[in-house]
DNA sequence: CGGGATTGTTTGGGATACCAATTTGGGATA
DNA sequence: TATCCCAAATTGGTATCCCAAACAATCCCG
């Protein structure tokens, strides 16, 4: 794989997981001395994480996306039509073996599953629904707001109640895709993304202060 | 502003234009020569240009993106769950003024307009009644979508009967979203979509020769 | 005359050099 | 001591350089 692949990867894990906090400066020599690279690939794994939105310049500057919590709103929004389409078309087109393959992917998740565990599962069902959906432009899209929702959403597996409300959601609309029911299935889906809004709106404004503390940049809090 | 983005524009604008033929190469070293930059910048549009799937990799090398009209089925099947969104929203949201704007927007396109301007304008319709929703994430995926069936479209405003349905289409939307009948729209939405998407189609098989010949890659017809 | 190895050319990937602009730090001065 | 100003360092933007891989044309041998 190409150099500037391996930084845009590396990059983009650090930013997600948080390693790289929301606002902070990137500079693109200090990238230099930490991917060892030169700067032509970095300028150009920078680039392509600008059309991720997950850095963004500031002025000359790079910096690490902000988390914006007045997004999560428009996202969940964005996310319902989406979403309610996609299982809906699962219903229509997904094979008994696509469906067991989602189910398995939920069945790696015990309660004494690491976080991270909860956090990629969380996040890799609505892609995978999406993907059963059998349209490109929808698991694209998903796949796009999940990774938005994502720095957020460690936020929401930090606590075991609330991951496992999120686990039990999931299972549901999967069941009915799996009974062939799309209305409630859409539904499902419905209630779920405005249930996670709410969670993660509450928890964040919980816990503002830590990540205030911490130096991370969370703009948009009503 | 930067060289970077003139380049970008101004190669952006020549791929969505036809200037140059879908599944054409393009040479980093010709490009140089043509935007008169060195490759550093030129490299940086094409990263760019990438990521809105406008150019592509092909091996190592760079090409303008095919035309796909496979694509066609499924951009229409995740327009119609957004659109028909946006226009809702639309009623719920939009000002007066707002709406005003659109409509005079389309009253722009009179019969002896260049097919220039049939172009711009049915595409923006859609993006600016995106933005009458209010949700950002919504316009960007509108606009996304509208900027992969940009080139089809060429073929859609050749002929005068079919730019002026689909303005009449138009029109009809935006006046249900004047008078605020969120159904009504949301219903003219989706027949609008399917109706562009089966004139695209049969548009792209008359036209298939032509554009062959022109050698401009056309996939996925089936 | 045909096929395959070989060599020369072109390409993109990466590194580095250079420049202009911005930031910064320190020292002189009021 | 506070403030202002200038020099030096740092930064991102661009140009250029080098290299290895891909491709093509050519030449040699059967």
């Amino acid at each position: 794989m190409s150099q500037m692949l391996q930084i845009h990867d590396q990059l983009r894990e650090m930013i997600l997981s948080l390693d790289l906090g929301p606002g902070e400066r990137l500079s693109e020599r200090w990238l230099e001395s930490q991917f060892e690279g030169s700067r032509t690939p970095i300028r150009a794994a920078l680039v392509r994480l600008e059309s991720e939105e997950l850095v963004r310049r500031d002025g000359r500057n790079w910096i690490v996306a902000p988390i914006d919590v007045g997004e999560l709103e428009a996202l969940a929004e964005f996310r319902i039509p989406l979403e309610t389409t996609a299982v809906r078309l699962a219903c229509a087109r997904a094979s008994e073996a696509d469906i067991g393959g989602v189910e398995e992917m939920l069945d790696t998740c015990q309660s004494g599953a690491p976080r991270e565990e909860w956090h990629r599962v969380g996040t890799d069902f609505h892609v995978e629904i999406a993907r059963l959906s059998g349209n490109p432009f929808i698991v694209k899209a998903i796949a796009g707001a999940m990774t938005r929702l994502s720095r957020a959403r460690w936020l929401e597996v930090w606590t075991e109640p609330s991951r496992e409300q999120a686990w039990r959601e999931h299972r549901r609309i999967l069941g009915f895709i799996k009974a062939n029911d799309p209305d409630s299935a859409a539904r499902e889906a419905t209630d779920h993304i405005t249930d996670t809004r709410d969670r993660l709106l509450r928890s964040l404004k919980e816990d503002r202060r830590g990540l205030r503390m911490r130096g991370f940049a969370v703009i948009g809090l009503r």
